[in-house]
DNA sequence: CGCGCCGCATGACAACAGTCATGCCCTGCG
DNA sequence: CGCAGGGCATGACTGTTGTCATGCGGCGCG
């Protein structure tokens, strides 16, 4: 398990690059925008309002807590969505890839954000659009009024599924899961549904992932994320190729899902 | 652990208590549909479609899996929510009491409920409302569609929160967090806005709740819930009021949760 | 009224997994 | 080019917790 807070907890004013603002704003790639500026007066009233903010390898986005005043989307790049329980452990919550909004219900209830954002590769870009902009469209309603709802509500199905799979109980289990999922096709994907799944029909995690984030996204330490992920590779479940996980089979990893439960049965 | 599915997974026909339909539906006691119905025109349309149900003890709602065609809201009593995990186990995501909605995403996306919701006393009172119904109120906008933004994105931050308190590693936190949530005050109760507060101000939690119930909540076993509870209960932490739970050192339990971590360090 | 069922309780035992310690490999940098 | 740091790997050890087994008390029902 890793130690201390991720950053200081506290909002870090970030440098907005001012030379990348609204114009350059890459509004297609991202459908809610698309679907927020698909009304012609609504777009111009909107732009002016729009940020775009380049990351560094690490760098946060907003930090759980904070007070939510924008909604956030990712253009480009992969954001991680951390959480860190009372006790100290620092868990991933979501991996968000281009087109993701992210944390969501934080500027929509008006509390604050319910994770952190952390940038997981250099270049990474993530739009912001004040709250005030996305709830007076809301409440417009219409048809980005029905897309933002189902991403909330896809957010909230995926963290149900989370919690059921958490409780689970075997890390191994856990670990295999997250590894199918991740390589699954990207609507059936759990972390989330951008994440891991580049169009080649190979099972491969394209993901730039540590053993660290492995053991964050499902709960263990990061000895224990190693040693499972290193027996599956002497046994070829799955292989290495540079950063990438690729999945050899698949089928032993879903039959370990299966598993019946652990027997701690006296020996006979 | 408890083994088996819940029911038979399918959908199971319940009898609909035609005496109690649509005149005698409390609308006004569920916030969510009181918004509905604000709109007199609409309430009219609306009221033909809405229907009570009346649960027996452990009744079924509706089953994880099955095609989400109703919006679901509890106008009496208590409905526990329930995912069962690929490998067996059975967890509680939620709660509810009277006013909640339950198991929104589903309905919403138009795909399946993401977990079963099952009547926690007998006379526990259901309304259902066409998926139809609500999506048009949706897009036409206005103060309910921020409403049932507004319940969406709770449930969400909830199941972040849990995920993130699941992963937390030892029982006994997550069961002093559980404990010490269900008894706070309404809103900032976690496992669900409106369970275990009845407006006394003394730390009761007045839900019926079984060992296993607990079990089922922090992702544990009956056993060593059972065991935790009783070693509080000789601490003088908690204590037993017939059904109720009864705090008596909310100090000492928080500690509990802030605990640093487990040791397993060599006795030197 | 006694039987059976359910909820609760407790002991024994072993496996799982977290922590600490140590070491290797690679990469970037002074 | 040697050093530092990050990521990965592995062993040793122990606490936690799931599982099985057994028992008790209350309650509903035939």
């Amino acid at each position: 398990m890793r130690r201390g807070p991720i950053g200081d907890g506290l909002f870090q004013p970030r440098v907005v690059h001012q030379s990348l603002l609204t114009t350059e704003v890459p509004i297609d790639r991202i459908p809610l925008l698309r679907a927020l500026a698909s009304n012609a007066e609504r777009d111009h009233a909107l732009r002016p309002h729009v940020r775009l903010r380049v990351l560094s390898d690490h760098e946060t986005v907003f930090s759980e807590g904070q007070t939510a005043e924008y909604f956030h989307f990712v253009a480009k790049g992969r954001v991680k969505l951390v959480a860190v329980a009372e006790h100290g452990r620092e868990t991933i919550l979501e991996l968000c890839g281009p087109g993701s909004a992210i944390c969501i219900p934080g500027p929509t209830s008006g509390a604050s954000y319910c994770c952190s954002a952390i940038g997981m590769e250099p270049g990474s870009e993530v739009v912001a659009v004040p709250r005030e902009d996305v709830l007076a469209a809301v409440e417009r309603g219409g048809e980005f009024t029905k897309s933002l709802f189902d991403a909330v509500a896809g957010r909230c199905m995926r963290m149900c599924q989370r919690v059921s799979e958490m409780a689970a109980g075997q890390v191994e289990q856990r670990l295999a899961r997250l590894i199918l999922d991740m390589a699954g096709p990207p609507e059936l994907a759990v972390p989330n549904a951008n994440a891991g799944h580049d169009g080649s029909s190979t099972l491969r995690i394209p993901v730039r992932l540590t053993r660290q984030d492995l053991a964050d996204l499902c709960g263990t330490s990061l000895e224990t994320a190693i040693r499972v992920m290193s027996r599956w590779t002497k046994e070829r479940l799955i292989e290495r190729e540079g950063r990438a996980i690729v999945i050899l089979d698949p089928e032993a990893l879903a039959r370990v899902c299966r598993q019946p439960v652990r027997r701690a049965r006296p020996t006979e």
